[in-house]
Formats: structure tokens, sequence, C-alpha cells
DNA sequence: TCCGAGCAACGAACATTGTTCTATCGACGA
DNA sequence: TCGTCGATAGAACAATGTTCGTTGCTCGGA
């Protein structure tokens, strides 16, 4: 109760720049040598490798210290060695997706299509991985990986014109949208698959939603088709658009 | 591993059709009559109160069924002959606060304002209780509540003449948005607490952001002010007003 | 009035989780 | 050659969500 423990430990000003000064060379320690391949050391990499391996086949909530460890062949303590937390597990691994993340030399005339992309690609990472959209809205500035992609986002819509603070904030909007729509869609598969068998569709919901009676919900029970609808990745772009467009007015209006 | 149990039991559509024609009288069974006062019985209502009293005070991780359990003076299992879940726990707590939501007469000469303030009063909301928003991101269509708040925010905006499809969207992404801001913001006031003493604010985080290396993230150093700016809700009212301008352009460009 | 059925409440327990303690093993430097 | 230090594990601990029986109460009907 009162004792509360710290959730995740704050690293120190001194941690930080040397986490930054390191970034390059450090050829990961524990490798060494690779000398004989009787055991395969243990490296934040597999570790990674495994977690996400994890998560892809039993999604987010699937990811325990266990199942990694036993994927590795070894127990849940021998992995505190090289990662501290589980939070910093999942830090660790929104990094490795973004830093899989091709940014593109912003080009003034194309802006618009390569913020998309960038953003498209997030969520195409996201969504293999079902669910660990989560770690992504738990870390604020932590990896290095994760900061190129905002500094990949951050010079794309600086190429476009706008003002130093908007465009900023027009990014960190972007990201978050990103992550959001990835996890509602995350839970919404997992959720038409547990029931195994009886799948609810989104033309399902849309049945439901016009269950409701009209005189307490008449928009939701008249624009029911619309509400679900968005198949592919359309509600997508229509949002993203929408930041765009408000960022900076599109040439035809 | 093999024998993975379903995250939440999806009900089927009859459930679906009593749960919404049940909506008003049934006095909360189990209140019967609130006969004596020697014991007060135990209720959904009061689990809910209990619950958020808890989230208010050590934030959505410390929510545990043995926590509001204990606050109730019983054990855990008593729970759930009133909740099934602790994710349909969390659920009824989204409830709860859309709830209390006000939902404004649609305005067509006001609809931004009014769509501002349900927004900010759903943020406010989430901020009072630490975490919470995690909830709101994994409900679906399941709350009446939650319902009605997509009623209220979709009403204005189809005042603003935009059509339907565009509306329910931006409908959407608002309320994505909203929970990750404040899912954001959480998080990091979280962060900022636990070293308890050597907080984390604004200021730490623009100097971090400062050391990186310029020649890798250029316009990071040079815009960390811009990047960490935000005091109050400004990002917040910026981000939803891009949303509407989007939607519909203002009138005065 | 009495009885039985149904249901809320509860104590105890189980499985699973994150995490820590401590010992062992190995390699590398003095 | 020895000592030291870090990686690896085994075992264990505390805490969590959830379920299993049992108990007790209330309410409807004989």
């Amino acid at each position: 109760m009162a004792g509360r423990r710290a959730a995740r430990d704050a690293i120190s000003r001194d941690q930080w720049a040397a986490l930054i000064s390191a970034k390059d060379a450090a050829p990961e320690p524990g490798a060494r040598r690779a000398s004989g391949r009787e055991k395969a050391p243990i490296t934040v990499e597999r570790i990674i490798d495994a977690a996400l391996q994890a998560v892809e086949a039993g999604g987010f909530e699937d990811l325990t210290m266990r199942t990694v460890a036993t994927s590795l062949g070894t127990g849940p303590a021998s992995l505190y060695a090289h990662v501290r937390n589980r939070a910093e597990l999942g830090d660790l691994l929104i990094g490795r997706l973004c830093s899989q993340v091709a940014l593109p030399e912003p080009d003034p005339a194309r802006w618009r299509d390569q913020f998309m992309d960038v953003c498209a690609q997030l969520r195409d990472q996201f969504l293999r991985y079902p669910g660990i959209a989560q770690a992504a809205l738990a870390v604020v500035p932590a990896d290095l990986a994760t900061l190129r992609v905002g500094e990949g986002m951050l010079a794309i819509l600086l190429a476009s014109g706008a003002p130093a603070r908007q465009a900023a904030w027009t990014s960190d909007a972007a990201f978050l949208y990103t992550t959001g729509y990835c996890l509602e869609a995350s839970a919404a598969r997992r959720q038409s698959e547990d029931a195994d068998g009886r799948a609810i569709d989104p033309a399902e919901i849309e049945e439901r939603l016009r269950m409701l009676p009209p005189e307490q919900f008449p928009h939701t029970v008249a624009h029911a088709r619309e509400l679900t609808a968005g198949t592919g990745h359309d509600r997508f772009t229509f949002t993203l658009t929408l930041l765009l467009d408000g960022l900076v007015p599109p040439p035809r209006a």
C-alpha cells in the first residue's frame, strides 16, 4: 500500500549520456568472440528475437518472461542480466520495430506521401505483432531507434514549410493515432477470434448497432453502416489526411 | 500453450438484445429492499465506486481484485458474482466515466466548441484516474454509456453538415486520440513520480534531447523546445482543431 | 408454518506471473 | 596459478486473476 515501488527506474542523465555515446561500436557484449557454438550465449538481440516471435504467435499478452526464456532454452532469471524489466523489454521491442522503418530523404514536393508512408510502415509493423502498440504508448523518449523515427517524421513535416511547433505536435499526434489505431485493431481482432467459431465481423457489429433504441441513438442507428465501414485502412489514411490537411491546406481546395 | 483461453467471453446476440432492453428499470438487483443496514450488500455500483477510488489513489496498475474487495470488506471471490472479469470491470469503469459526460444539444453554429468541450470532458475524466484510458482502448462497442457518448459526438459532427461517413470516422479518431493523449500523459506523470525526489520535468527532457548527436538528430536537437512544449492542454486542443478544420474548413482561412 | 430452491457471500486454494536470492561455472587479468 | 567478476541457473517469494465448494440467507409455495 504505502510502499508503492517504482514502476520503472528512471535513468540518470549520466546514464543517458553514456547510452547516447555508446550507440555505435560495442559489438554486443556477451557475444565476446562467439568462440564455440556449444551453447550460443544469450544476448539482448536474441531475447528481442524470441520475444517478437512470441508476440507474433500469441499476441502481446502471451509475452511472458518464461515464454521468452524457455524459447531460448533457459529459465526466466537468466534474462534479467540483459533486460531490467518486462517494461524495458517492451521498449526494446518497439525500438526494434522502429529501427526497421525506412526513412526517406525529405522532399518538399512529396512530403504528404512520404509522411503517410512512414506512418503506414509503423502501422504494418505494429499490426504484425498484435497488441504490441501497448508498449509504444508507455515509452516516452527512451529508445534511440524510436527517436530516430520521430526525427524522420519531423523532418518530413518541416520540409512542408510548416512552423516548427506545429510540425512537432502534428508528428506527435500522428504517432499517437497510429499506435491507438493499431491497438484498437488488435483488440478487435482478438475479440473476434476468441469465441472460436462464432466470429464477430463488422457486419455483425453493424447489425447490433441497428438494434439500439432509435429514440436515444438516432444517428448511430441511421449511420451504422458508415460507423462500421472502413475495410482495409481507409479510416487510417482518412484521419492522417485530415491531420495533414489541417497542418498545411492542400493546394486544390 | 495450446490451450489458450478466451481472453474475453463474447456475448451472443440474444444477450446483447437483453442488455439493451433492460437498460432502464431494473433497480439494481441485489439491492432488493436495502432491508437492514447491517451489512450493506455488494452491488455493481459499489464495486465501481471502490474501483474508481483505487485508481484515483494509485493508478490503474493498483486496481486489483483484492484491492477492490478489501476496500469493500470482503474477499476477491465475492466480486465474481457481479463482474465477470477484470476486463469487464474496466469496461464498467469507462462506462461510468462516460455516463458523467454532459452532451449538449447540437447547435450548427457552435458545433466546433461543443465537440471540443465533449472531448475535454472525456480528457479530464480520464486524467483524473491515471492510466484508466488503457481500459478505454480495449473496449469496442460494449457498454451503453460509451455508445451514448459516441452518439453525442456523432450528432455534433453531423450538425456541422459534414457527410455521415467522414463525421463517423472523425468522431472515432477524436475519441482514439483523446484516450491516447491521456494514456501518454498518465505514463509521463507516473514516470516523473517514481524516482521519488528526482522528478523528470519537461525541462529535463528538453535538456536530454539537446544532448543527442546533431548529425543524426538535427531537427530534434534544433526544435527540442517545441517538442517538449505544450503546457496545459495546448497540444490537445491543437490536434483536435487540426482534425475539425480538416473535416470542415474554417470560415476564415 | 415449514420447507426447499436459488443465489449471494466467502474461505481456501490453484495456476501463473514478475522478480530476487544465491550458488555455480567460466573466462580473463594480475 | 589464483582470484575476481560477470553470465547462467535453480529455487523460491510475493502478488495476481480466477475457480471450487460450502455456508447462510431470503423468498415462493405447500
